[in-house]
RNA sequence: GGGUCGGUGCCCGAGCGGCCAAUGGGAUCUGGCUGUAAACCAGACGGCUUUGCCUACGGGGGUUCAAAUCCCUCCCGGCCCA
């Protein structure tokens, strides 16, 4: 099984710019980068993709580069965005930085023992930050005719847009995505730049820089992009439609575990291609698994357990099944206190006076200062329509309940869901 | 700098002096059916001490019994001109 092979079958790619770089690739010995910006101080889900690209790429015996964009993240990239966005300040922007690091490190074999395919973390602040305006005129951007910019498909809407503007700074971000490609070929003899096919504008502006420059042709794949059978790009928690974070404090591993799993069965199969390193035959059979047991939900329980065993560990994944199967399985009474306490352990909780929760509490009010609901309104609605549950035993209709210590587990736990999978723990101190 | 059009709730977008917490669509949320999916159906969707009150229609000021709606001014954006 060769990297072409295996690629065309996962179908990672989506556009070329020469298709025997997949034969050089499966042959090893390239260097290859991808950039990750950094506009929060953790990657997500929605990057996994690119991290499992540098993975599978060095796994072939070439050596990865994960770019952290110090330098670009000063700008923002337009593309496809269909406004301008805030800058990110200096400050935050280090911090996002060294974060990403942090976790990329995680994923790849930076260890001397892997010798010519060592991965390489860089930043491209370094060379960004301290090139001159003129030289860089001089050298990068006489090599591009604007002609030719305002062409690429990726800031065609918002140079068509008649609301919104392309600033020149923006405008820009494609010659310095550019320039990072011509630095690591020149520095590390790169020749080759992976991204999502939406950046592929982007790329091959830097395949046509290094050309240019110094006669080389290097290459670019792209790989496509995911959505969810609705339509939208992937990533986004249902119960926040916050970002699935790949970082444990932000995102439990326990809610990653249950965002995949949640995954719809036409989405599936190309997840777990993507996104897992299991071998062709597993896969054809969890595809067969979707269409003969659909309900069994075995292809969508491989893709979670494989993901978060490979960002948190295997023992967050069991964790998290486990969590799983207790909650939606209403036996949580059942459980002992060590139990209980090890499945709820992701959630959120807040620790509340014996006085008070024996006094009993309405349940508005539990809603609220359990971060479960915005505001009373809210949580009287939530009552209202039957989205409340504690000990996974559904709460009456009536706005105006209380809960006391009597409904508390092991006289000290109160286990509050709102809807399928929004939860909190209650604990009397 | 000049001209012109615009800035409305999470987003898009109606409203253009009282009947407006503001039509409609999307997103989101809850429930139902299922498989803790998808699709579909129903409901909710500023806050509160909830037959009412408060806060909101870029910011500030004004006219009026009454303003998202009129006037002044400032800020921000698009387009055209210089």
């Amino acid at each position: 099984m060769n990297l072409r092979e295996d690629w065309q079958f996962r179908g990672l790619v989506h556009q070329t710019t020469d298709d025997t770089v997949l034969d050089r690739l499966s042959a090893g010995g390239l260097t290859g980068y991808i950039g990750f910006d950094p506009t929060a101080p953790s990657l997500h889900l929605g990057s996994l993709m690119q991290i499992c690209l540098l993975r599978r790429l060095q796994l072939a015996g070439n050596r990865p580069i994960a770019l952290a964009g110090g330098g670009t993240g000063l700008i923002g990239d337009p593309s496809f965005k269909d406004a301008e966005r805030p800058l990110l300040d200096a400050e935050r922007l280090a911090a996002n930085v060294e974060g990403i690091r942090e976790q990329l490190s995680r994923f790849l074999d930076f260890s001397p023992s892997a010798g010519a395919s060592r991965a390489l973390l860089l930043n491209n602040a370094d060379w960004l930050t301290t090139i001159s305006l003129t030289d860089f005129l001089r050298d990068v951007g006489k090599h591009f005719t604007v002609n030719q910019m305002i062409a690429k498909e990726a800031v065609r809407s918002r140079l068509e847009r008649d609301d919104v503007g392309l600033s020149f700074t923006e405008f820009s971000y494609m010659l310095l995505q550019a320039y990072d490609f011509l630095r690591l070929h020149q520095d590390h003899d790169c020749t080759l730049q992976l991204g999502g096919s939406d950046q592929w504008g982007n790329i091959v502006s830097g395949v046509e820089l290094v050309r240019k420059v110094t006669g080389h042709s290097v290459h670019a794949i792209t790989s496509p992009l995911l959505v969810n059978a609705d339509g939208k790009k992937m990533g986004k928690s249902e119960g926040t439609s916050q970002r699935v974070w790949l970082d444990a404090s932000l995102t439990s591993p326990f809610a990653m575990h249950q965002y995949l799993l949640n995954t719809d069965d036409a989405s599936t199969p190309s997840r777990l291609r993507c996104f897992t390193f299991l071998s062709h035959d597993e896969i054809r059979e969890l595809d067969e698994s979707l269409v003969s047991a659909p309900q069994e939900r075995r292809a969508q329980r491989a893709l979670a357990d494989a993901v978060v065993t490979f960002i948190h560990g295997e023992e967050a994944a069991r964790a998290a099944q486990r969590a799983a199967d207790a909650l939606f399985s209403e036996t949580i009474s059942d459980l002992d206190e060590t139990t209980l306490l090890a499945v709820v352990a992701d959630a959120p909780s807040s620790s509340w006076s014996r006085e008070e929760l024996a006094h009993g509490v309405e349940a508005t009010q539990l809603l609220v200062r359990c971060g479960l609901a915005k505001s009373l309104g809210e949580a009287r609605r939530f009552i209202e329509q039957g989205g409340v549950y504690v000990n996974n035993r559904r709460l009456e209709p009536d706005p105006d309940v209380t809960i006391d210590l009597s409904r508390a587990l092991h006289d000290r736990y109160l286990v509050v869901r709102r809807g399928r999978r929004e939860l909190h723990l209650v604990v009397a101190a």
